[in-house]
Order: C-alpha cells, then structure tokens, then sequence
DNA sequence: ATATATAGTTAAGCCTTCTTAACTAAACAG
DNA sequence: CTGTTTAGTTAAGAAGGCTTAACTATATAT
C-alpha cells in the first residue's frame, strides 16, 4: 500500500514538473503565432482526431454551435481550415486542416519536442533504455484506460 | 544514434497521450469553478512559485502591468488572492494566496491526480517499480536542466 | 533638494469569445 | 406532403483580456 503511494507522488512530481514546461511553451508558441489559444485548441484536437464537422467542435470544447462556427470561420478565413460540405449530408460541413493549417502545428509540435531532444541528450544510454521502457509500459497503461 | 531517436519517439508519443488527457480535464475543471483560464494560471504560479509583487506577474505571464493588475484585482474581489503593501517597499504590493485560493488549487490537483492513481492501480508491482525509478530519474533531468 | 526611475492603478478602446435568438436549408418520420 | 428534427449561420450584446496613456506614490541617484 505504502508502496503505492509512493507511486503516485512520483508520477505527480514528475507530472507537475513536465506539465508547468511544456504549457509555458505552449502558450508562448501560440501567443507567436498570433492565433488565439482557443483557435490552436481546435487545431490541435483537429490534427489528433482528423477532420470533423462543426457538430463535433461544439460537443468536445462544450460551447454552443453558434460559438464553434464563429471559431471555425476565423480559423478558415486564416487559411488553416477548409471548410467544405459534406457529400453524405448537405447540412453538414466537412472541415479538414488545411496545409497551412498542418504546417503550424507541425511546428508547434516540433518546439515542443525540442526540448525532449536537449533532455534525451543528458541521459546515458543505459537510462534511456530504462526510461524508455517504463515509459511504453506507462503509455500503453494510459491508452488502454476507462476514460 | 537511431537508439537516440527511438527514444526521442517514444518521449514524444508519452507526452502526447498524457497531455492530450491532462489539458482536457484542465480546462473543464477550471471552467467549472467559474473562474477563466488566465486567472486559474495566475493562481497555479502562485502556488508553484509562492507571494510575489505584482511586477512578477506581468514579466511571467509576458503582459503590462496593467494587465496583470486587472487580473490580479479580479482574484481579489473573488477571494482567492491577498493583496498587502510591502513592508520594505511601499511602493509594491504583495501579493498571497488566501485559503479558498489554496482550497480551489487543491481541488484541481487532486481531479488532475485522480486519474493518475486509476492508472497507478492498473499497473503490477514490478511494472511501478520499474516507471518509479524511471521517472525520478527523468525528473531529475529535467530540472537540472539549463532552460 | 531635485530629477528620475520604479510599482502599481485607472480609464478608454479594441478584439476575442461566448450566449441567446431568429433564421435557412436539408433530412427524416408520419 | 407535412411537420419536426438536425446542421449550421448570422446578429446583437455581455464579459474578459489586452494595450496605451495619464496618473499617484514611493524609492533612488546626483
């Protein structure tokens, strides 16, 4: 039991410790673009769940379908999104990343993954083995959870 | 070298899932108290970083000091913030968590910890043996590290 | 003592986000 | 065919966050 608990703080400290890096970056790297946070939010959820409609939006970000479609046609009129009808249902829009829209978070992603670079470059090859198994073994546990 | 990469990889994809999953329970957290995103962040740096004067704030959160003084001001009225003079410098405010601050950060932590321990309970004693040891190991590089 | 720099506040104005309400158009159910 | 539900848009208005500019008060340098 003791046991346990000990776990579970070191996967807070850790937590705590990678998550306060990466979100100063994060906002930083959005805040350079010039989109807003919200914008990027739907970006990035886009690039992780592929195209939508804007139904979709409006359930995962939990705001109203007027308050989504305004979103999106920002995010159109800035070139990151497409925004075409759907040939199934005419009602519906289908809207996908535009390239433009592919290449920001490309390099979002990329600064985000660049100081795991620097921080891969201090471990010995025998930690990294290590860790990179324990961190299969961690991400493997995370996907296959409940929710 | 392809060892460095593979490794590289598999920070990545960890760091995606984990997250992918700890940013949405964020913002439906902070959502829920009804307080915005930016006044929450302001609290989580206060909690991190302990009382600062009100200069901290905007350097930190890169906005002006009125910015950052209208923010600030809300957090008061709300209660989650003490604003005092400085006593060695009259000029400058300093600025403290009050208790239901403190209570609202815990809250968030702990829905940000919950899952954790699910994820804690579904893993064998060797397998938290092994991630432990890992992840103190990565924690410690990552704060050794230069920025 | 005087001038300048620093810490913070306040007000006006702009932009973003969000909501409600009224609307169009397509799909579907009887 | 008709009525209803579903997908999305548009407009008006509230609220938040940000900036610049003008201001007060304290500290510091000469």
């Amino acid at each position: 039991m003791t046991d346990d608990v000990q776990f579970s703080q070191t996967l807070r400290v850790w937590m705590d410790a990678f998550m306060h890096r990466s979100m100063s970056g994060w906002n930083q790297f959005a805040k350079s673009t010039g989109i807003s946070m919200q914008q990027f939010s739907i970006l990035m959820q886009m690039h992780y769940k592929g195209p939508c409609g804007l139904s979709e939006i409006s359930e995962r970000f939990d705001i109203t379908a007027a308050a989504a479609s305004q979103l999106v046609d920002k995010l159109v009129n800035a070139g990151y999104l497409d925004r075409a009808e759907d040939p199934n249902d005419r009602r519906a829009k289908m809207l996908t990343m535009s390239p433009a829209g592919a290449d920001l978070i490309k390099r979002g992603l990329d600064e985000r993954y660049r100081w795991m670079e620097k921080l891969t470059a201090t471990l010995s090859e025998q930690d990294q083995e290590k860790i990179g198994e324990a961190l299969i073994l961690l991400t493997r546990a995370a996907k296959d959870m409940p929710r």
